[in-house]
DNA sequence: CGAACTGCATTTTTT
DNA sequence: ATGCAGTTCG
């Protein structure tokens, strides 16, 4: 998949950052539909393919079951729409959720249309987000130089909010406040909305009033964070109807892939977009909706025929990818869900082999049992290639990992640590970011002690403190705190040195060839001497990837659009080369496809997993269920499901019933060989009743989820930044005032909020008022 | 200021 | 079992 976003992002960043944009002034599209002879593209595709791709008016839903050609669809359609002439390249618009599938999309539509990516409106979410909210920052409340943070940042930011209102961290997690407040933005609520939706129960109380206030600290930051792309859009549009109206304009046709994946605020996003030409077509399939835990709104593909009314709808049924006993197998399965929209996949290829279930007795059997398999299947003349293990939690992986190991099999594993969350890129990203913005707190407090400059709590604190009462951020509290006495005459000198260094750098962003000033910045600061001089075992590695990383920046015209890529394109690099068998989580297989995939792991508590039942209800159970249907239908040749009784798990032993969804597959298309004696003389037979499981299920209301668009809506003003008064002290020449750090003194001369105080013990100081109280 | 210790949680993941 | 984060010593 991902691999090194060369080429492709070097144009995603042109068409970001640099494309003029008054384009919808431009006249209306040429009309010219070109001649009847049927285009070739056309020509691949089956029926319902085609009735997808050229029903381009009105708002259309494609219903896409797994395997059925979505992408080749998506990616016809918009081919289809500009060869017909019926809109120019900027005027239609594609998003999807991933980078990668945005990339597919692009590489696929200019292999068709013969043309160029420059200045599509093809991206993720976010990225088309972030655009336009560069392009229109000042009416959005930013400037157009933001940051945009990662949950990281984001996280670090709460802390310290946190940490301000001495609160305990173990009652007030910041982690969990950040997901609280990011749900609240996929459900498009601003905090002043926040409580209308919500009952103001006092812990949502607390978060609610940490919510206003983070948001406040972005504004002051110059920051986004990662919802704030969609939902500062949603305030913009409606604070500047002529900004949204120009987008609805320009925007003539509208495509949206993973339809059952957007949260509430990009449903409203595409609904105000889509308002004028109503021409937008959305691609999905409720029944691979596995993403309601991080906002996720399957209503919303449920929903799609009312909230546009006179939606055509198409359904992609015939599948290209699997045998009818997988299939059948899937369907089966998911038939037990409620709720859906319903499909009825078919398949020309031929019979195939049954759907394999086998029960184990632990996970180091499981793992022989896989291992084994897959050796046969290699020798057999199938490519590792073709195979994958896709389990439920990522800890899996491990015993599998070790098995291959052993049996000397190559392998990958899908989803490990990426490149630019490497502490080492980290830092250096800290560094290209102060430099770019300022403002940017949680990045220079990153990096303002390191290297060790002797910059410790006690001056961080100082700052912070100034930071905070002044409602500046920390280089210009910094900047201004330099010019009095506040710091040791040391620290003093090491950050205003630091300052110096940084307007240096920055006076030099628009002369110098980036990835030359970048290298200058890293080795002026000292930090590649850090690691030079370091004798920790991985600092050569470091030094590599901070080498990697300047030559990574030559892809990109600027570092700002160096910054916008690590922040929005946080992917993960993968030698799709070699032959190896593939290891992910299940959430990670959607979209992809294996000749055989083994599907370890199912047992109750781990799939379905405990905690999705107990968080998630019902609903919960539903989404397992949809994750199996993803894990089957991935298979197209091959699947083979594996249980085991008992399995080590966190260092303890522990017993386990086969998963419930075993028990409803449809039997005439498994073949079950399972060990006997796993559980006592007999297998457990269906009806795993909740009896079994103690504890597990809860449905209390509280865990129900809420679906529903209607309270949604985007009146009223979000928030608004507090007003602050300007450098103006409240006191006055001659008065007596007290210094935590000086003790009593009396004012001796003013300059708006800076004071020179004749301290009683420590002599004649220049100090800011708010570090004074008076006595 | 850095190293050792303790307690604790530990699905899924993109942007 | 394990790793991480926060705390407490030296």
């Amino acid at each position: 998949m991902a691999s090194h976003d060369g080429p492709s992002g070097r144009a995603c960043y042109k068409a970001l950052m640099s494309d003029p944009f008054d384009l919808t002034e431009a006249a209306p599209a040429p009309s010219t539909p070109s001649p009847a002879t049927p285009a070739a593209y056309l020509s691949s595709l089956n029926e319902t393919q085609s009735q997808a791709v050229q029903t381009i008016n009105g708002p259309v839903l494609v219903l896409a079951g797994a395997g059925t050609g979505k992408t080749r669809v998506l990616t016809t359609r918009m081919a289809h729409i500009l060869m017909q002439g019926r809109a120019r390249p900027w005027e239609v618009l594609a998003v999807t959720f991933t980078n990668k599938a945005a990339r597919e999309m692009k590489e696929r539509v200019a292999t068709l249309v013969n043309r160029p990516v420059e200045g599509w409106w093809v991206g993720t979410f976010h990225a088309v987000g972030a655009r336009m909210l560069r392009h229109h920052a000042e009416a959005a409340g930013l400037k157009p130089n933001f940051t945009i943070l990662d949950t990281d940042d984001q996280i670090r930011l709460i802390k310290q909010l946190v940490d301000i209102h001495d609160l305990d961290d173990k009652r007030w997690p910041a982690r969990a406040i950040a997901g609280t407040i990011q749900r609240w933005k996929d459900r498009g609520l601003t905090p002043d909305k926040v409580t209308a939706a919500e009952g103001s129960d006092t812990a949502e109380g607390r978060i609610l009033s940490l919510y206003t206030e983070y948001q406040n600290r972005l504004q002051v930051l110059n920051a986004a964070d990662f919802g704030d792309l969609l939902l500062l859009c949603l305030k913009l549009f409606k604070e500047h109807p002529e900004i949204l109206a120009r987008f609805q304009n320009q925007f003539r046709y509208i495509l949206v892939d993973e339809y059952q994946d957007t949260n509430v605020a990009q449903y409203l996003w595409l609904r105000l977009l889509a308002q004028t030409h109503r021409n937008i077509c959305c691609v999905g399939d409720d029944d691979q909706s596995i993403y309601s835990w991080r906002g996720a709104e399957v209503g919303n593909i449920l929903r799609f025929e009312e909230d546009f009314p006179g939606a055509e709808i198409v359904r992609l049924e015939r599948n290209y990818r699997s045998t009818p006993h997988i299939l059948a197998a899937a369907s089966g399965l998911i038939s037990h869900n409620e709720g859906r929209l319903g499909k009825t996949l078919w398949t020309d290829i031929n019979e195939g082999e049954k759907v394999r279930v086998q029960g184990v007795w632990d996970g180091e059997e499981e793992a022989r049992t896989v291992g084994d398999e897959i050796e046969s299947l290699h020798a057999g003349g199938n490519s590792l290639n073709e195979i994958a293990i896709l389990v439920r939690a990522s800890f899996q992986t491990r015993e599998f990992e070790e098995r291959m190991i052993t049996l000397g099999i190559p392998y990958r594993v899908i989803g490990g640590a990426r490149f630019y969350e490497r502490q080492e890129i980290r830092d250096a990203i800290a560094y290209l970011r102060v430099t770019v913005q300022p403002d940017d707190d949680l990045a220079y407090e990153r990096i303002v002690n390191l290297p060790k400059r002797g910059i410790g709590k006690a001056a961080l604190q100082t700052i912070h403190q100034y930071a905070r009462a002044e409602g500046l951020s920390l280089t210009r509290s910094v900047l201004q705190l330099v010019e009095t006495d506040e710091f040791k005459p040391k620290v003093r000198k090491t950050l205003s040195d630091l300052m110096n260094d940084f307007s240096r750098w920055r006076s030099m962003v628009s002369t110098m060839d980036h990835a030359e000033l970048a290298g200058i910045i890293l080795d002026e600061s000292g930090y590649t001497a850090m690691w030079q001089d370091s004798k920790a075992p991985e600092a050569p590695g470091r030094l590599d990837n901070l080498k990697e990383m300047i030559v990574a920046l030559e892809e990109f015209e600027n570092l700002g659009g160096f910054l916008e890529h690590v922040s929005l394109v946080m992917e993960n690099e993968e030698s799709t080369s070699d032959e190896k068998v593939t290891m992910m989580t299940l959430h990670g297989a959607k979209g992809l496809e294996f000749e055989t995939v083994f599907l370890p792991g199912w047992e109750e508590g781990l799939f379905p997993h405990q905690r999705a039942l107990d968080e998630g209800g019902a609903g919960g159970l539903e989404e397992e269920r949809r994750l199996a249907y993803v894990g089957i239908t991935r298979a197209g040749r091959r699947a083979r499901i594996l249980f085991a009784a008992n399995r080590r798990i966190y260092g303890k032993w522990q017993s386990a019933y086969p998963s419930r969804f075993i028990d409803e597959l449809p039997p005439d298309h498994v073949d079950a060989e399972t060990a006997q004696g796993l559980y006592g003389s007999e297998r457990p037979s269906r009806n795993h009743g909740l009896e079994d499981f103690g504890s597990g299920f809860s449905l209390t209301p509280r865990n129900r989820r809420r679906t529903g668009v209607a309270h949604h809506n985007l009146d009223s003003d979000s928030w608004k930044t507090d007003e602050r008064e300007g450098p103006s002290s409240g006191y006055s020449i001659g008065e007596r005032v007290f210094h935590q750090k000086f003790g009593y003194g009396r004012i001796t001369a003013m300059d708006g909020n800076k004071l020179e105080i004749a301290f009683e013990k420590a002599g004649s100081k220049k100090v800011v008022d708010s570090f004074v109280e008076a006595t």
